[in-house]
DNA sequence: CTCCTACTTTTGATTGATCAAAAGTATAAA
DNA sequence: TTTATACTTTTGATCAATCAAAAGTAGGAG
């Protein structure tokens, strides 16, 4: 059975595959989803017995064909219900994300369709991360993080990675939200803090919280 | 711990006293939500526990005031979605019980206040079933069966009382709609038949079937 | 080659929801 | 007053998900 703890352990894996190369290990996968090792062990046996993953125990697991289709699918449609709750009914973008969480297991196919086409089938969610197409493809990105940037560069925010709600606020409140126009107009490697010019003001962040900023050419 | 089980049973209690005046039996409940009634007993006992029923044992329960109170609350964000589903997504009114089913245990209070505000503070829900306020209270109604009217009468359209979308199905195809207008022709005892006009044709249906349809004086 | 450390896996227990079947109770009929 | 029937409750089992703690494994340091 595909339950909705199923579909939690296959997106994270998804979205843990995303930033490694290699196969992913208990433990991370554990972490990443604040349970016990043991308890990720052994979810991970029943997902190799649906032949959602392939596992080569003490060494890590691997989504099948059959379990990325099926995490694309959920990854889907949180950022579809994300994107609608912002849109349609007006929700702060930096609170959708819980409410994402529950919908996604619930939500039919069928309803997913129609939100993609009321907001006409969009290719970024509000955090600025890809919406999977319906027959599970990623549409084109080009992101950089905020950090690797020189000075001097007109610069777009495409992406937040990080998703907590303070860190969102705090962004929003300085004028750092997607499609924004910025630029870097001072690095200072002492202070590990970037100066970066909003289209309204002056704002100094320290190197860590530039990671979390993805920007693409403006 | 409120699961979607216990909202679930409550739900039930509370639509099953609706019609009825006494306590509720276990066998009642057991058959609304089609487990055995060894599960229903041993919920009823967990309910009790939760302070959200009385239970006379061998005789049946009755909600307390709290677990009236949340019953309410889980019947408002049914009805709500089940609305939002057809005024916003355009989904047909005969299919979006199931969703609704689902989705009442998901969705937050904001998330609902957004949608009630979005379709105006609207009364009843697709079906015709009036949807608690924030307040737990109910709008007026005197809804009357179809069975039971009088020919001659001008009558308008107010409840299906059946969810079952095979019979909706039939009901809108033969212009059998909340809100339209009809008047009973012919009322046949011996077969049992009502001769319904309605603003397009004449359809003849079974005094069961009637006996699922309400409706108010036009 | 042995041992330490850091990890993974196994084991046993718990919780919530369910069922099938056994045991018990209420009420009306004989 | 006994018995039959129709119900309710109890019992024991199962399944999914989890944790804490015990046992086991991989791979490097000495």
């Amino acid at each position: 059975m595909i339950t909705s703890t199923v579909e939690n352990y296959l997106k994270a894996l998804f979205l843990l595959d995303q930033q490694r190369e290699k196969e992913i290990t208990t433990g991370e996968l554990a972490k990443s989803l604040a349970v016990t090792p043991g308890s990720a062990t052994s979810m991970i046996k029943t997902l190799a017995e649906l032949g959602l993953i392939d596992h080569r125990p003490h060494y890590g697991v691997n989504l099948t064909d059959r379990g990325l289709t099926l995490a694309v699918r959920v990854v889907r449609r949180h950022r579809i219900v994300e994107l609608f709750l912002v849109e349609i009914l007006g929700m702060d973008w930096s609170k959708v994300h819980d409410e994402a969480e529950k919908l996604e297991h619930v939500v039919s196919d069928d309803v997913i369709e129609r939100m993609d086409e009321l907001l006409e089938h969009p290719a970024f969610d509000p955090h600025g991360d890809p919406i999977p197409r319906k027959d599970g493809t990623l549409p084109d990105q080009s992101h950089y993080s905020l950090s690797e940037s020189k000075t001097g560069q007109q610069l777009s925010i495409s992406r937040m990675n990080d998703q907590d709600a303070n860190f969102l606020q705090f962004a929003e409140k300085r004028g750092l939200t997607i499609g924004a126009i910025i630029e870097i107009i001072d690095r200072n490697d002492q202070a590990d803090s970037l100066s970066i010019k909003t289209n309204s003001d002056t704002v100094v962040l320290g190197l860590s919280a530039a990671k979390n900023i993805e920007v693409c050419d403006a």
